[in-house]
DNA sequence: CTGAAAGCGCTTACAG
DNA sequence: CTGAAAGCGCTTACAG
């Protein structure tokens, strides 16, 4: 009769088909204790024989966790997200979970509204908050007060209470600043992110280590401020080249602006690398698609989406087999809601590439 | 009790608070006929006053719709794929339904195994199949099986027993084609896609086009292979400046390409658009963000994804009510299972930009 | 180790 | 125009 989804098998057509109870069909799916083999064994086989698969929705009503997982994200970076997608994606997959995608949008609709309406819908198991909504702390408190588990990617500083995946952004900043140091460079001019998002302090100084560790001066004049953006990254550059004594290299806090970087640098009649070295942040894929292709830092952002998919889940699976304390006050400290989850710091990738090489003349 | 979701209310809440039956406010909530306007808004006071939002897994069980769609994408183009989840997500959101993503992974699982499993787990009303899923002849005919309704987005050919979703392939290119001929250009270049995607042919059909109007040869010696890749539009590039007679501008079947036409350009010491002019296809974010920025065809992603949420929301919000005709032969013709989409071919955007200009002498 | 009952939060027929 | 009953497809206590 429905036309949709036509005689989709349901758990009473393979308990019949297996003559045994529901139950039993459930506690074979979910893999409970106390079956026996021969019973799991001729359960699986009438599943397979029916091709049964659970229908979710009816799984989420009767137990708490919907076995959905929810991407929240702004319109910034593309391939950044697509790449947390990527890895999202995949671990739902082999976890039985699904992916809800959120694409905040902060002109229209109230942000918080739209939260809300998605949690209450949908009653996600958890989030996954991609920058800079990581950073947001209206947003972070409304999920705390939701009590729905987040992971934050990247944030600018690890929050407790939540989970954190990242990479160590300073070190990752001074080992693309020590690349030009070591290949001779001597004025370095580093272009700021924006410093809204705490990813830009972070990298500068990074920057600023890498300096000091080598005994370079770490010239203001050579810091000049950028919002991450194309346009900022063009001005940035021309600032440092009307220096009096304008840098032979420059790092950029991301690939956008040293292709900003780039564009001012061919205005000015330069040729990159030759009379111009540029490094840059974050591998976009238009890094690697220009001439000269960008040397930057690679972010593992598939790895970084699959660890939090898997921080989500443990989580939300070990949670339910921990019951509530039902004591009136529970002595010492607050109320331990679910076990915390383990922040992860992942390793960064350095891609070395010809946008870099030793300066004409030592600066 | 629930850690999770503390305390959310329900149907029955509303319906004790409002002093009325569950049934009235299901019948308010769905905009259902039958409810005298005082009664409407004593529930709607106390849906307000409990901040009541109904559980979409209770109301997907309960009825055949599950206010879920899927966007089938593979790891390709990340700014094509983001421009349709924002419009999709934003469209969503208005008409209170929600995304589910699934990056179809080639190399792992069996791909239609990922598909059955997705779809019986959780019975989206419809699917948004991106470029090139939606050109997969076998992922269309599993899903033309499970009758599920589904919206194709720049498809080959549009396909009947679907939504298509396009732009004029042809009319475009032969208009971005036009751009160079009126600039003066006389020996023109080609790169072809990938023709195993069904865009290609239409690109260089439109290329042919545009030259044959304007009294210009079709010379397939400037016609050369591509696959759509950067190296392809390098290589590409190579071959035709290699041409005892080169071009002095190139049309390339996408902007992936056109920016290795634009490296190679660089490497045979050619200064674009002074020695050569380039144009692509897509309006990648790159190519704005290089120099000269690239003249290119705009596809109007974000609106192709709310005309496809829209197409399938109207569809599956009219297919219950029309009730299945449950005569065993039905007279004359196939069941009518549900009403056709209508497709819809949406206005292109032609970006001219510094990558273009008039040659040095004609061609 | 297995099963019969009740319930998750909604909606669809069916009465009145 | 409004409501009491049954059911969507699962799982969670609770028996045995």
């Amino acid at each position: 009769m429905s036309p949709r989804h036509p005689a989709a098998p349901t758990i009473t057509d393979v308990a019949r088909h297996a003559q045994v109870s529901m139950k039993t069909v459930s506690r074979v799916l979910n893999d409970e204790p106390n079956v026996v083999p021969a019973m799991r064994e001729r359960v699986m086989a009438s599943v397979k024989a029916l091709d049964y698969r659970p229908n979710l929705h009816a799984r989420s009503l009767a137990r708490a966790r919907s076995s959905l997982l929810g991407l929240l994200y702004y319109a910034s970076s593309a391939a950044f997200v697509m790449g947390l997608q990527q890895g999202a994606t995949a671990r739902c997959r082999a976890l039985g979970y699904h992916l809800v995608v959120e694409q905040l949008d902060d002109s229209g609709e109230h942000v918080p509204d739209q939260l809300r309406h998605m949690l209450t819908a949908l009653r996600p198991d958890g989030l996954i908050l991609a920058p800079p909504v990581c950073d947001d702390p209206d947003i972070l408190r409304l999920l705390s007060d939701a009590r729905v588990p987040c992971v934050l990617i990247s944030p600018g500083m690890a929050r407790p209470g939540f989970g954190n995946v990242s990479i160590d952004d300073v070190a990752a900043a001074r080992a693309i600043t020590e690349v030009l140091i070591g290949h001779g460079h001597r004025r370095i001019g580093h272009i700021h992110g924006n410093p809204r998002q705490a990813a830009a302090p972070h990298r500068r100084e990074g920057f600023r280590q890498a300096l000091l560790a080598h005994g370079l001066a770490d010239d203001p004049a050579l810091v000049v401020p950028g919002d991450f953006s194309f346009p900022s990254g063009m001005a940035g550059c021309h600032a440092l080249l009307s220096l009096p004594e304008p840098p032979s290299a420059i790092f950029a806090a991301n690939d956008e602006m040293a292709l900003g970087v780039l564009a001012a640098a061919q205005q000015h009649g330069l040729q990159v690398p030759r009379d111009l070295s540029v490094a840059g942040f974050d591998d976009a894929p238009l890094a690697s698609l220009i001439w000269p292709p960008l040397s930057t830092v690679r972010q593992p952002v598939n790895e970084m989406a699959e660890a939090a998919v898997d921080m989500l889940v443990s989580r939300s699976s070990a949670s339910p087999a921990e019951p509530a304390p039902a004591m009136a006050q529970p002595a010492g400290g607050p109320v331990a809601p679910a076990p915390a989850m383990t922040d992860r710091v992942l390793p960064y990738g350095l891609l070395l590439r010809a946008s870099v090489q030793a300066p004409k003349a030592a600066g």
